[in-house]
DNA sequence: CTTGTTTTAGAGCGACTGTTATAGAACATC
DNA sequence: GATGTTCTATAACAGTCGCTCTAAAACAAG
């Protein structure tokens, strides 16, 4: 019974997370998010309850279509080493092809310190990549792979900054050779000392 | 001649300073700004044009008295290892102890996006920066303190970004251990590869 | 004191904000 | 086809936004 929606749910769940993403939570109108969505904005209210609500679906979905996909995604199909590698070759190369960046460390400094449940939601998902990246380096420290020097701990918490920290250069000044060898220099730490050619 | 300011110019820009700082530009309303300046919008647009001319005199302000003072004063006190190892312990300290997090961070990602101008500003700090670093490798690698392996261009690049990535985690999870041990780790890469115990 | 200039103070501009009330359209069920 | 329920559309709500108008107040110079 009742008359039924005329619009797809994840369609414009997909439309409202572009406009989020392209230009912020503040920096998007409720208006702007209805002509985005082919919405009225007495539909979008209906269906999903308000404006900080629909961005915590969009924020929700955004991390388990990205962040979550690609640690799954590695960790089944790739050793420790290679992993942590792919995952930060492939932050700088979306860092290089989609100005908006990431969506998570957008809101991580624009809403997040502001709304204790966003906060709450960024602070686990960065605690979620850290833990990635600790997995991996202590699997990779027990097959040989990785140097067993420096602490697994201290190693994946720089792994999680310089994430961050890719995130904010590639918006502020999205330069190839900056990103690049930022990261090159990261995962150096990984790599076991170069055996001294000493005669 | 003509009626003198009621107001000390230097005193209301720290206050407009730290309304910025601390709810964003966004989230700064003019109304506010004159409130915490103690100024009426009218005396406030007499005196420095408009919303966006006003955060720009504080973003300069906050980059000369933070970032450049820093960087000016470890550079001339300091020997260079200890300039950088100096630099990301302020840097942690400091976010650990204001929640404000760092203003050019900030900007970086909440306004420099959609702002031609101050991302202008923000890239050239940044580069500022980054220049400071490079300046401090080389020089520690001439004289032995730093080691010579890893590429002076590489290393002031993932310096600048672990500095980017230690802001943005302290504003979402301001965790000293998480904080301190991203920054041991990146100055780990400072010191020459430790003397094996070989027999 | 008068004149000239600048800063104040307060009200108010139109545009926009997030949100909702009201009315009508579209469907499933009886 | 009538009924009940959910949807869509238009208009509008009160509030805030950045900004400016008008007029009074405060000083320096003549």
């Amino acid at each position: 019974m009742a008359r039924p929606r005329a619009f797809d749910e994840i369609a414009v769940l997909d439309a409202a997370t572009d406009q989020f993403w392209q230009h912020g939570y503040a920096g998007t109108s409720v208006r702007d998010l209805g002509r985005s969505m082919g919405l009225v904005p007495a539909s979008l209210y209906n269906a999903f309850g308000d404006k900080h609500a629909l961005f915590t679906r969009c924020l929700d979905r955004y991390l388990d279509r990205n962040m979550r996909e690609r640690i799954a995604r590695l960790e089944r199909e790739r050793p420790p080493h290679a992993a942590i590698t792919c995952f930060l070759n492939e932050i700088v190369t979306r860092s290089l092809a989609d100005p908006r960046g990431c969506l998570l460390v957008n809101s991580a400094l624009e809403v997040g310190p502001h709304d204790q449940a966003i906060g709450a939601v960024v602070a686990a998902r960065l605690a979620e990549l850290e833990g990635f990246f600790r997995r991996c380096v202590l699997a990779g420290q027990r097959d040989g792979t990785i140097a067993p020097q420096p602490s697994a701990h201290d190693l994946s918490r720089l792994l999680l900054c310089t994430v961050m920290g890719l995130r904010v250069l590639s918006r502020a000044r999205a330069d190839a050779a900056l990103l690049r060898g930022a990261a090159r220099q990261a995962l150096a730490l990984l790599d076991p000392p170069a055996p001294e050619h000493r005669a």
